[in-house]
DNA sequence: CCTAACTGTAACTATCGCGACTACGAATGT
DNA sequence: ACATTCGTAGTCGCGATAGTTACAGTTAGG
């Protein structure tokens, strides 16, 4: 289960939203950023550093240095976001390190399986929504488009 | 984003595949059911607690007491059995109490109009799966059917 | 070239959720 | 009565998350 503590995800989308509505083309500090979402400036440079390695911004060091998207928000989905913070961690929960009866070990197979298959369910629900979809205020319209494949 | 720290599901899925598996109609212990998930027996009735109240259980105190299924095994789908678990607890992770600027109020409540939506794709994805599925070992066969609704 | 403004990263620390454990009242079969 | 088992509250330790400090490496501008 997500006990979600982790809010990686959001400061995110809240960064990229930010950047995204910055309309002339100067870099934004990690400092201002880190006002704009309530955070620890080296936290947003540690949140942004994957999103970084996945080509989706830019950062620069110096004086008048920061971060820009190296992407147009319209390009940019929310899965495009969320893999590279996920990484390979569970969605659910596994537990346990290897049980030792039969049943563990078959549950434990079954979940990590599992837990792959709601993986891409997530991402494949995350796709629908781009930066600038967050940055109109315009997340909650797909609330209606349902999800066939399920 | 799901750090996932907990295992509620996982213990949940495991403990129903054993209550499965149990051909005579006796009822199992915490104490059994804790041995099999390797969990403190305390914890198999806190996590059973939402599932009971969901109709997927029965318990009896006392001698020769204890848990057993309340509906068969090819009923259970896994959506019943995380739906309780999960209660109204964010999927991915939002943040902040209540940001003072436009943009953290916009992405906040993308954010959680998003949650919903990805929750529902969880759960739909996890509608597929039955306890007596895990109990035959064969959650990975779905792996190859896609989600076509993203 | 020197300074000021940034990033990148490594510590260290505080906080909080998870789950183990103890304890005890209530229920139930023998 | 008595042993068993659930239900739940309370306490505790561990680990993950994020705040904080510190400092080396970059870059624009005087």
């Amino acid at each position: 289960m997500a006990g979600s503590t982790n809010t990686q995800f959001a400061v995110a989308v809240h960064v990229l939203t930010y950047l995204a509505g910055v309309t002339d083309a100067h870099a934004v500090s990690s400092d201002e950023l880190s006002k704009s979402a309530n955070v620890n400036p080296v936290y947003v440079r540690r949140v942004l550093g994957p999103l970084r390695r996945a080509g989706l911004v830019r950062s620069r060091s110096g004086v008048n240095g920061g971060w820009e998207l190296a992407v147009d928000a319209r390009q940019i989905t929310l899965e495009q976001v969320w893999r590279p913070l996920q990484g390979t961690q569970p969605v659910l929960g596994l537990h346990g390190p290897d049980p030792t009866c039969a049943t563990g070990r078959n549950v434990q197979k079954a979940l990590t399986a599992l837990d792959r298959t709601v993986a891409d369910a997530v991402a494949t629900s995350l796709k629908r929504f781009t930066v600038h979809d967050i940055l109109d205020g315009q997340p909650e319209a797909a609330q209606s488009i349902p999800m066939t494949g399920g």
